[in-house]
DNA sequence: ATTTTGACTGTAAACGATTACATTTGATTC
DNA sequence: GAATCAAATGTAATCGTTTACAGTCAAAAT
């Protein structure tokens, strides 16, 4: 390992001139850096970068809670992460948790231990162990989406899913339709509690019924949107939209509607979220809501990096817009059943 | 901050006895790891993982880059990657390089100032500047997929793409098929070679030839497949059978065909690569290669931690089984054009 | 009773950088 | 020519651990 001592001894000089003239040449004459780069170079030193961190205590790094990397949605946030932080010198760390507890934990540690200075978390539970939460209400934490159980209010970037709903409902209603389907993903979480409120009062307000029979799903999975329509499409009165909670069940939604021979958008019209790459190239097109992913990333790490540095924060809560995207899936009610 | 001498003092014992009832408990009395632990726990105590590595020199760490996080499927090798390497004790540094040499150079640097332990390229370009060329000769590094250019010769993971062009071939002559359109992605890389190369010997073998019209393409992306199908539709001599390089230009290609009124697999046989959650899910399904891309990200991990832990490398090339999925994208010939 | 042994613990030197403080150097001023 | 000052450099402490080495002490062996 070539260190600092060794430059020192190349370049004829101490080592704190070796690291001035490298962290701040200014300090230095131009003879002497010539001499220390000379040497930096004979030499192929590169500072340790552990040995720079433990002494500024800061890691410069930030880890990203995220439950999985498949969907393609957390992909975009994540990349807008990656970029934000490359550009502030800090590097990311990517913690798949697969949602389990453990995992999540582990690595909220980080955090706890020096390897991270800040966390951005994608999922919505509380990611540390009862164990660590004392430690934990001190630590730079922001959520993505979702919103952090927990007494504690930690600062979140998201997206106004409950207008978002309400703008679903108007543009579903506007084209006649009164018998709403939803396929939701995980059931637990505040997106869910809000897009679904956002429908419901929309509905509420046109003096519309809403059948809870027609609410299903489970998971932000292709086959929840297969399942789901294969129940929906059981009970005796069927819906002639559906909502669903993300493009990837929207895409088995419609591939399931489509399988048992119906037409979208001509019998059922069916709409997404997140307006994943691919969605604009189903046949139909995905009626979507558009949500700034990248966006919303950049967002979370500027707010982690103030909480770092201890900044006061404007706002704890970011409403970021969205955007409703009216593709070929979703059309006039059919006249026989409107 | 509460450091080791804290807790030391706490427990009346020297730094030196903490630090060894934490890493090494059976060195201790009971009765010291007793106290020493309850020492901890009031002051909420965490080891400062930075000081760790320091003093090992070892970051556990490594470093993953990938020219972009938007295909799926380099997320389900990082998602490989990932959980091999926290298997392992190891954390994934996320390197989004945006196929840009100058980002790849910032990552690559990584490993030189001990900020990670090692490096998985996915893409084909030798990461590190031609400044850092020297230093990185020992640098551990592994590829995923595509091989590194350069003189040194670095392990790489990959799939039998030679034998995929191959076995896409003939499962497409099987149908009759004799014209085929190829919608490549990025054209100097490794795997485009061998792919091409599989499909020409088939043809060649055939008594076929292969019209060189047929090849266009250019990047990874749905808008390629797209644009590839425009240009080989002009042709005077179309094509019955169109290769796609990967699920996504197979998507761009699909739709564009239909958008032009053609069939699938009627008028058109249609193939990608990869094997994408969505491909199944296509109207029609897509017949595809698919790639064991988390046993490669898994993979990659185990070689890698071999190079980092200087234990000799049984192989430095492993070529993992493909799958043909025939699906219904691909079909007979046309009559009319057979 | 003395030595040997082994288990346990403490002291202090690392790891590789950064930086407060001290010192040297050379120029400037009176 | 002595005093003053600023700039450049060196010395050594520091960050928070780990660990080689040295010491202590009680039990076992002679």
């Amino acid at each position: 390992m070539t260190n600092i001592k060794k430059v020192s001894e190349l370049a004829g000089v101490s080592t704190a001139t070796v690291s001035r003239t490298l962290k701040s040449p200014d300090l230095v004459t131009a003879q002497t850096r010539e001499k220390v780069m000379e040497a930096v170079k004979r030499a192929g030193y590169r500072p340790n970068w552990l040995a720079s961190s433990v002494k500024s205590g800061k890691s410069n790094s930030i880890v990203v809670l995220v439950p999985n990397l498949v969907n393609p949605f957390f992909m975009r946030i994540i990349e807008g992460i990656e970029q934000a932080a490359q550009e502030n010198g800090y590097s990311v760390l990517l913690g798949d948790t697969q949602g389990k507890a453990e995992r999540e934990n582990e690595y909220a540690s980080m955090v706890l231990t020096n390897r991270a200075d800040g966390l951005i978390q994608l999922d919505h539970s509380f990611p540390f162990s009862a164990a660590d939460a004392e430690l934990a209400a001190v630590v730079p934490m922001v959520s993505v989406c979702e919103r952090i159980e927990g007494e504690k209010k930690f600062p979140v970037i998201e997206l106004d899913n409950y207008a978002a709903g309400r703008a679903l409902s108007h543009h579903l209603i506007s084209y006649g339709h009164q018998r709403f389907g939803i396929i939701a993903g995980q059931i637990a979480s505040q997106i869910h509690h809000d897009r679904l409120a956002g429908i419901r009062s929309v509905l509420q307000e046109e003096g519309l019924e809403f059948d809870e029979q027609m609410l299903v799903g489970g998971s932000y999975q292709i086959e929840t949107g297969i399942r789901g329509v294969q129940d929906l499409l059981k009970l005796p009165v069927r819906p002639t939209a559906i909502v669903c909670f993300n493009d990837d069940i929207a895409i088995g939604a419609l591939h399931e509607i489509k399988r048992q021979g119906l037409r979208v958008p001509q019998d059922i019209s069916l709409t997404g979220f997140d307006n994943i790459r691919v969605s604009a190239y189903m046949d139909p097109p995905l009626t979507t809501v558009d949500q700034p992913a990248n966006d919303m990333g950049r967002r979370a790490v500027e707010v982690l990096l103030q909480l770092i540095k201890r900044q006061p924060l404007k706002r704890s809560r970011e409403i970021l817009p969205f955007h409703l995207l009216e593709r070929g899936s979703s059309g006039p009610v059919p006249r026989q059943t409107a």
